[in-house]
DNA sequence: TCAATTGGCATACGATGCGTATGTGAAAGG
DNA sequence: CCTTTCACATACGCATCGTATGCCAATTGA
């Protein structure tokens, strides 16, 4: 049994609450996950939870920087992939389509988040999704690819709603494969609207 | 004192529990809104609202098919006052934004009511308001103004999101004032490249 | 090595709010 | 005029939250 600093356990004991939190709040929502009963299922109590977090909301906001902290990461890999930047910008909003199918997203992020915490555009975490968004356009339009006239921040916010939304929709169609791709070709073909040359018009 | 007949004063109760439920959901929130303070408020007790509407979410329900009532109401009445179809179509979008603007608007339908009661593009009403945007499209694919590839549904979804979303960001802008010409014109912009013919670009 | 102190976490308590079961009085119907 | 219905109020039990308090282990300094 090596023993273990104490620092160490304290972090431990954070990431703990943090996992049950996110299990909790993924499974059953935030309103009707038992503070008594997600602690207990990691072997600690209320007590710890308040000593760390001060409060519930102060706990599904840790959970909401570690998974927003995920996405990102997600994000920027997939963006790398891609043929060239405009494509890799496309592809951003894709992959944003496509995680808000995954429950824990659509649940912890969309739906639980904005409701206890507030609008999503003014947590400090999230705005890296969209001022991600926004440098790409920039970036694109001084390449010339896209038009400069346009507000960069404000498309940004656009697309990104746009595709949040859209996921929302995906995740609660019946057949959520085909709503998935005819949501990511729509949204390729509004995208598609930005660009400066006449699109190559894919066959209609 | 004209005696009233019974039919009417239920009338009457369902009124002031749907209102004092709007009033409170919007000023403090679902969740911090005591269903025993605004009951008292109305001159009643939970007593009628358990009759009524079985519960605190259906209370919501009904407040929200109230809401979204007028809101549909609104934005038709300014659809109709376009000089054209492409613009009325338009207008239905810069519409939604504006309207986020409200806070009632903002807590009750976006923020409140999807939380409590799940994707909002699962409510039976507010898929009025989707659909009217998804048959504006056809009508202007029909008459040849944007093109006929485009998937109407999904795309109807798209353009509400980011609608919606981008009144979230304006509202909290701040200066909304701004922020919400940005949102519009960026709108426009976006919305423009599904037209068909070469936009008549507005000089950047 | 041994106090002393810090602080991480548990326990105990009070308050609030929800849902249900039950009661009551007035309107409708025969 | 008696009965029935039903709109709504009252009363109770239960769950959950936040706080105040207590305990024990780990660190610190001499």
């Amino acid at each position: 049994m090596a023993r273990k600093p104490r620092a160490e356990m304290i972090a431990e004991t954070r990431a703990k609450l943090i996992a049950a939190g996110r299990k909790a709040f993924a499974s059953v929502g935030y309103a009707e996950a038992s503070m008594d009963d997600f602690t207990a299922e990691a072997g600690l109590t209320r007590g710890a939870l308040y000593h760390h977090f001060g409060d519930k909301k102060g706990l599904l906001e840790a959970v909401i920087v570690q998974i927003d902290a995920e996405m990102a990461e997600r994000l920027r890999e997939r963006a790398a992939k891609a043929p060239n930047a405009w494509e890799g910008f496309v592809d951003e909003g894709i992959g944003y389509i496509e995680m808000a199918l995954e429950p824990e997203v659509r649940r912890i992020m969309l739906r639980d988040g904005p409701a206890v915490l507030g609008d999503p555009a003014a947590w400090p975490t999230a705005n890296d999704c969209i001022t991600t968004l926004q440098d790409s356009l920039k970036r694109l339009a001084d390449a010339g690819v896209v038009a400069e006239s346009i507000d960069f921040e404000a498309t940004a916010r656009l697309l990104s709603g746009a595709s949040t939304y859209a996921a929302q929709w995906v995740a609660n169609a019946e057949d959520p494969v085909s709503a998935s791709k005819r949501a990511s070709a729509a949204y390729r073909q509004l995208v598609d609207g930005l660009l400066c040359e006449p699109r190559p018009k894919l066959d209609g």
